[in-house]
DNA sequence: AAAAATTACGAATTCGGTTTCGTTGAATCT
DNA sequence: AGATTCAACGAAACCGAATTCGTAATTTTT
């Protein structure tokens, strides 16, 4: 309501000494500053955050950009953690989050026209469709990005160490007897997919066993899952010893496949997941699976986007952070 | 990057000739129109949101307010469904979602000075904790809000029908035979705790049923429902035939505490939740719950909300919209 | 005490739009 | 043809801040 032209007029100076006296400058003596701050407190003033974006360029508000083909969300288990994570250390700072959407108004604007529609200070990208050819855009351009849980080349990126999370998964399967061990890999147009993929074939043959029998699950859900072991089924003969899945729904799925089939968990086969979302202390079996921190994702995510908003330096290129993970066992291996 | 006077000096116009071409006004040649809009694509314009909300005084963005003290957040499985709905709804007509934050800047607002000093167009609030007394203001004012899952008297309301959901898993329960049934209530600051309470209440006064024993956890996770599940049986000879609880992470609580207690579910007593969350088909036993339906309530209180914005009509008083619920019978019961 | 350097403040401009209102030229009417 | 209406456009004010720069008042220096 009170703008600092009223306040002006009230305390009998200029706008521009209000404007000093809000903002800390030294231009301004105590007793004026004293005497402008009561009478803005006294008129209940908050200033407008538009008007001073408009001319600060600055409009301490970072953009969140995930791919809802992916069906990623605000219900997503795990990213809904990061963000919310995110979310907390960046508004410690002063900064808010806005979420990408498509309509803006009437018309529809790409990544990068949103970023200059908003005046955004930066942009998290979480999850990277690789065949959103919008990214590229924003990829190019000089703008603060950071991106979890992506391979953007030339884009800071947090992670889970998918290959330490693999390796550990495959190990312990192994040191537990599993002879013959099946993936089921996430959509491969997901980074992580890849990686996890890669991780799987790597470890095995580092482990001597020549071929790696995987299939792709066409998302990361339950029922992906579900389909993407019936489909395994056909491919193999026998029922391998151990399955890792890319991720907990895809791996639940597959839980539910196999009891369908008429087998048990873990007496048949053992099955292994990745996430650790909180239903998985609460199936039937409970499922054992690598822990992603997303936590400290978010954290680190919005460490590495601050950085580049405030030191203005170039992004790094194509830094990347990798976080720790953490094998869970519970009852799905044997 | 470029502005409306970059390109009314291209074309050789006025930046208020510019605007309306802009935005389709009629006092506009077709000509002119076409050639400036040409221009504007060609010098790839994009508008400035502040500037456009420091002069319209409608910035077409929403708040959202959610009580971090009763651990709701973008986390919460119920909550977080309900606000993606929500903030779906929205965008189709070109509404953006913000978040409240106590921190902006280096001061801390109260909710009304945010929705000042953001311009905002209206407010959603996602459960109120009573004892947030910063709302007292929100609720006194003449501004769009709309709560879920609340009970601000005079802010219209959309909340499940607690009620009709109480009465259906009382009546089911006793259906099957119980005799004794206890309730674990949620907090009580919270609104939807109480109805659930009085509607527990209710029905079985209703029923002939003179006593109601209950507890109250003091917040609605798992937790809290393991406590208040040994609060129970400490007030309680024995063990009840059935239990209601207040939601599903209380229920699933609750059941853990009496497996620790050796006791089996449904053999020993049964057991119902409410909310329906995607955990409750997994764990075992499955439990039984009252589902509440989180697209509908975000998708009416959006409704609820653009219209308040849009028809400038002043908040009806304390409309409240109840949502359908729906018993989900699964093993927790017997 | 006069000169020089500081300090405190205000006038004016700017950010990027929207909107009102006056003016001009063309089209319509009598 | 002269009077009248209407369509198309531009000048200017405004939204609410921040910032630059000039000036007057004050303090410090010699």
């Amino acid at each position: 309501m009170s703008t600092i032209y009223d306040i002006a007029k009230k305390v009998g100076c200029a706008s521009s000494t209000v404007s000093k006296a809000l903002n800390n400058s030294k231009e301004i003596s105590k007793k004026r500053k004293a005497e402008i701050l009561a009478v803005a407190k006294e008129m209940g003033y908050v200033p407008n955050s538009s008007a001073r974006s408009l001319t600060t360029k600055k409009s301490w508000s970072i953009g969140i950009v995930f791919s809802e083909d992916l069906h990623i969300g605000l219900e997503h288990h795990f990213f809904s953690g990061v963000i919310q994570e995110f979310k907390k250390s960046v508004e410690e700072l002063g900064y808010e989050i806005s979420f990408y959407s498509k309509k803006i108004g009437n018309q529809s604007l790409t990544y990068l026209e949103w970023f200059k529609y908003k005046d955004l200070d930066g942009i998290l990208i979480v999850t990277v469709d690789v065949e959103d050819e919008n990214l590229e855009a924003l990829r190019q351009s000089k703008i603060p990005v950071v991106t979890v849980d992506s391979g953007l080349i030339n884009v800071p990126t947090v992670i889970s160490d998918n290959f330490q999370g693999t390796r550990m998964a495959l190990e312990y399967l192994m040191s537990r007897g599993a002879e013959s061990i099946a993936h089921i890999a996430g959509p491969l147009r997901s980074f992580a997919a890849v990686e996890r993929l890669e991780a799987f074939k790597s470890v095995l043959s580092s482990c001597g066993r020549e071929e790696s029998v995987f299939v792709e699950a066409s998302n990361y859900d339950y029922k992906s899952g579900k389909e993407a072991l019936y489909k395994l089924i056909k491919l193999t003969k026998d029922l391998p010893d151990a399955i890792y899945a890319a991720n907990d729904d895809i791996a639940l799925g597959a839980i539910m496949a196999l009891k369908e089939l008429g087998y048990k968990v873990p007496r048949d086969t053992s099955v292994i997941g990745f996430d650790n979302i909180e239903l998985t202390r609460f199936t039937s079996p409970s499922l054992t699976t690598v822990k992603q921190d997303k936590r400290k994702i978010g954290t680190e995510a919005a460490k590495l986007l601050i950085e580049q908003i405030d030191k203005k330096t170039e992004r790094t290129k194509g830094i990347i952070k990798r976080i720790p993970v953490e094998l869970i066992i519970r009852e799905s291996t044997k």
